[in-house]
DNA sequence: TATTGTTATACTCTATAACTATA
DNA sequence: TATAGTTATAGAGTATAACAATA
């Protein structure tokens, strides 16, 4: 049984609002840009390079058609470009123009200020027992499924 | 791989990773009862009894015409009744169905079973950790703001 | 006048199924 | 045949602006 100090919140109940927290804090960024959510996510996934569609399809947990959408718009705003290849003509891959860029730095910046801010108060070893007792879980996570988030 | 307590994740990568995480398992868990994610959020948090739109559309972070439709499609479904008030005629209260708060039941056990698996390979006081540092943010963001999601 | 909620409208986001082009 | 990506279609989700009904 739990003894000493027991926490208020349930230990989901904690994640799936923390969660919840998270994404309105990444809406809330993406906003102040005039970014979607989806279009934010996108931006910050292309950061570490160009993509193509079938890898990013499983990065964002989207189907293929939904994805071709999410770049339509991209391309149209100018945050992304499709560069065709000239080894196998069916693939694309998905870069960052340097509007991309910006906007993709910015909403980065915006996400991580703002959820420092939140932990502001949290002693130093609690913030690194949490980050990693996260990594732990999606270790566990990436173990399991093979599969990696790298937004943000 | 993971050998030393350094950190591997900075700290607000962790928080965004974890977010998603738990996003996804949202979205599975809902699809499994045929819920989108916007109906299990909706389920989950009418679990606490009935609320009014305009008290749910600040929970929820949406406008009130944008719950209008949502609880349309929900009421249409059958997971959720309007119930005016004869008091003040232009209020409605919205309360769960039987069916309703059966998927919302399920979808709040399932979503509960698999953070708890994801994180089962954690050290007990770990969770605790976890469980406090999060209510540490929670409570850091609700005073700020008034605003607490009280959904799963 | 202020509030509660809805309607009208125009997007974005998403999935399924069928398709084209290339390998 | 198999893979990479698109198109067609339908529906859900969302916001803005204008509205009706009630307080």
């Amino acid at each position: 049984m739990v003894t000493t100090r027991e926490p208020v919140l349930h230990f989901t109940q904690a994640l799936v609002r923390l969660a919840h927290l998270v994404q309105q804090v990444f809406i809330e960024v993406g906003k102040e840009h005039e970014l979607t959510p989806q279009q934010t996510q996108l931006l910050c996934l292309l950061t570490g390079g160009p993509v193509g569609m079938t890898e990013l399809s499983r990065s964002l947990h989207l189907e293929k058609s939904s994805l071709t959408g999410l770049v339509d718009r991209a391309e149209k705003r100018g945050l992304v470009a499709r560069v065709r290849d000239a080894r196998d003509r069916r693939t694309c891959r998905i870069e960052l123009t340097p509007e991309g860029r910006r906007l993709g730095a910015l909403a980065h910046d915006g996400v991580s200020e703002r959820l420092e801010a939140l932990a502001g108060e949290l002693p130093r070893e609690h913030r690194d027992v949490l980050a990693s007792a996260i990594g732990g879980i999606l270790a566990a996570h990436t173990a399991r499924t093979g599969r990696v988030w790298s937004g943000a």
